[in-house]
Parts: C-alpha cells; sequence; structure tokens
DNA sequence: AGGGGGGTCGGCCGATCGGTTGATGCGCAG
DNA sequence: CTGCGCATCAACCGATCGGCCGACCCCCCT
C-alpha cells in the first residue's frame, strides 16, 4: 500500500432513507479506524445540502430515497462541487447505473457486496478512483458491446401515461397531442423495446425500471 | 419495565440477502447490551437451516432474498417450529404485508424504522409480543375497513402471462385453456384491480407485487 | 445550404381487445 | 341437498389498437 493507514481518516457522508441501514453502516464505518463518518442524511436534500456544509470526501448514496429528490438528482448536484459521490445501492438496473454514471458517479456498489470491499471501495473513491460491483460491471461492458436503444424524454411521457393504463385518446388529452402522434410514439417504442403490444411494453419498463 | 436489562440477552439470527445490511444490523446490534447475533443467513435455506440449529429467540427477516428462497417462505418455515420471526424489510406494500402475516410472521418493521424501535421491536417480538411499523399498522386497519379484493390463482396466471405481454390467443395456449376462458378471468381481474385496460392492470400488478 | 433527429399530425385497414350474456362442471360448506 | 365460489367455454359486437403510409416543422450540426 502506498497510501498510509494512518493518515488523516476518509469522511464519510452516509445518504439513506432507511434509519436502519443509516445506523446499520454507521455502526459498519466505525469499526474501519480510517474511515469517518462525518454526517447523515436522509432525504437528497439534507445529502446536498450536508455535502456542501460537511465537505467530505465521499457521499455513500443511495439511490432510492423515498420521496422527494432521488438519489441521482443528488448526484447530479453534488458532484460537480468536487465531493466524490459512490453509489451504495439495492438494484443493477441497467437505467439505474447508466443515470448515476452519467449524474457523476465516481463508483457503483450493490449492498450485496462484502464489507471489506465497500472499506476498499470508499478509500478508492476518496482518491478518485472508480470501483464498480462484478455484476454492474459486467453490465456496463454488456452494454458496451451492445447499445441498448435509449427512449427520448416524450417516449417515456408515452410510456409513464401507458404504465397508467390510459388508452391511446387519453394518453393524447394528457399530453395535449393527437392520438396519431401517441400511436406514431408507441410505435418506435415498441420497436425500441423489442415488443408489440401496450402491456408487453410496461412490463419491459417496469423491469428495466424505466419508470420512476 | 418488569423485564431486566441484566438478564441473557435476546438472541438474533440475521437474514438479508445483502452483506452490507447484515453487517451494519450486526455491528448496530452488537451496542445493543441485551441483544445477542447468535447467527447470519445471506439466503431463505441458510435462514431455515440455522434457526433450527442455533434456535434463536427471533429472527430478524428480510423479505427479498434475491434467487432461491424468499423470505416468506423461510418464515412460513421457520414460524411453526416457535422460533419468532420479525420481519424487517423495505417496502410496506399490501401483498408483502398480508404474506408475511399469514405466513406467521410475528412482526412486521420496516428498514427506515428508527434503531431504537427496531430494537424495542426484538425484545417484543422475544416474548411474542407484534410490533408493526406505523405505516404497515396502517395499511393492515386500511385492509380491514375495506377489504381488497383476492385474485385467485387462476387469476394470477393469467395476469402473469398478461405480465410478458402476450395476447389473449397466446395467454390462451400457454395455460391450455380457451381464449374465450382468458377473456372471462380478465374481466374479473379488470374488476378486482379497478382497471379496465390491459396495460393498467399489468401496472397495479407490479405496482402491488403481485407477481414474482 | 444541406442533413439529420426529434416531435407533431393525418388517414387507412385488418386484427385484436373489452364487455356482455349465458351455460356447464366441480368441490365444499351449511 | 343446495347453494356458492371457481374455472371453464361459446358467441356476439362495437371500440380500440397496431402497422403502414406520407407529411410538416423546428433545432442543431456539419
Amino acid at each position: 500500500m502506498t497510501a498510509p493507514s494512518a493518515a488523516s481518516p476518509v469522511r464519510v457522508l452516509l445518504c439513506d432513507d432507511h434509519a436502519v441501514v443509516r445506523a446499520g453502516l454507521l455502526a459498519l464505518l466505525g469499526s474501519a479506524p480510517d474511515i469517518e463518518v462525518a454526517g447523515e442524511a436522509g432525504t437528497g436534500e439534507e445529502a446536498v445540502a450536508l455535502a456542501a456544509k460537511l465537505t467530505p470526501d465521499v457521499v455513500l448514496m443511495d439511490l432510492q430515497l423515498g420521496a422527494g429528490m432521488d438519489g441521482v438528482e443528488a448526484t447530479r448536484q453534488i458532484a460537480p462541487t468536487g465531493v466524490r459521490v459512490l453509489v451504495l445501492t439495492t438494484y443493477d438496473t441497467d437505467a439505474d447505473i447508466t443515470r448515476a454514471i452519467e449524474a457523476g458517479a465516481t463508483g457503483y456498489l450493490l449492498k450485496a457486496e462484502r464489507p471489506d470491499e465497500l472499506f476498499a471501495a470508499i478509500h478508492a473513491a476518496a482518491e478518485g478512483r472508480t470501483t464498480l460491483s462484478a455484476p454492474v460491471a459486467s453490465r456496463v461492458m454488456a452494454r458496451m458491446r451492445s447499445p441498448q436503444p435509449t427512449l427520448t424524454d416524450r417516449e417515456l411521457d408515452i410510456l409513464g401515461q401507458l404504465a397508467h393504463g390510459l388508452g391511446n385518446r387519453d394518453i393524447a388529452k394528457a399530453l395535449f397531442i393527437s392520438e396519431a402522434t401517441v400511436k406514431t410514439h408507441l410505435g418506435r417504442i415498441y420497436d425500441k423495446l423489442g415488443v408489440d403490444t401496450r402491456a408487453g411494453a410496461v412490463a419491459v419498463a417496469k423491469e428495466r425500471r424505466l419508470l420512476p
């Protein structure tokens, strides 16, 4: 190791909406001598504020934060300030990974990861190095090889209404466009999702977590 | 308190597929003097085996356990042995709550709960008393007042196929029944879910986690 | 100026869906 | 025995969907 273990510890800000998980992480990280928990946040808004106030070395960020700002949005606001964001979440969905990375996350770990990997990843993140959990790395590579088609914002709008079970006419009214336009978008959505029915599109959308 | 705090501590078995959460809970519960972690399990199968071997006072059970046996099934196997099962999970979905309770869970806590509530709930569970997180209790009460319609097994079959985006003809073929029967079931499913389209049914099904 | 991607429309038509009514057989509790 | 719930099937009809054309506009980029 080139990094001295007796040097100043890495200061970490926890962000998770589950109090039990926060408390658990707090206790867990407390057992690592060279890691210090500088603060805790239960919401995205709190995380952004505390990251600015405490300027920790690393923010440990969950993506699902219940109501309000989600982890991706919080990451998008924190990353530009120079504070490293290490995502620690449950899901390894393509959409989550992509959004987190393009929001500026330094690393992406799964909660299923071994604790010592978590410690290592925190130190890596503090130095700006990227760490990805194995399944995440795999998915990233897979995506590189065969790029998934990306839905446009408008297509996601249509998909959102579709997931509420609305018919074409109602979707049209909800989005202030004509029914013909809805059908055009739907056709493209089917193409991109590899599907040919509404129900199938909703299923794939829920599966890939394309919708909130 | 009638319970002496200096008496033998409550022995707890952790079951969660996330190593980080397990380690965190381990550290967290270690800080409670009258709670002792007797073991950890990362899968349902492990939990069942360890519950039989260690006979802890309480099993802290997550419902989502990744692949293999889920938390409900594990609970169903552990509860009859007399070992209390305290569910500690993320979601407060009607379906999850119902299934866990009817599987024999003694309590149902959310990970968003405060740690001291968790400690209290563990002690309560050890004595056979039930603890429910506030949102869970609310949902249980709401369900009591206006009982949600329950889908029959067959209807869940149809719903499962529907969630794959199949058309009526394909659903019929997949389940070895006639298209007419599929439509009859669908009509009842629409009624029960308060919906009138296939896409809507899929959305509600995914929302309430009626499907695996 | 040209080109491309995204969003917006319209029309057409066959296939499918959604709703309804009615009927049969089965198991189970009162 | 007699309901009752559940699963199964049939036939019908209007409404909707899905797929296929082609078209226009706007913005960004080369």
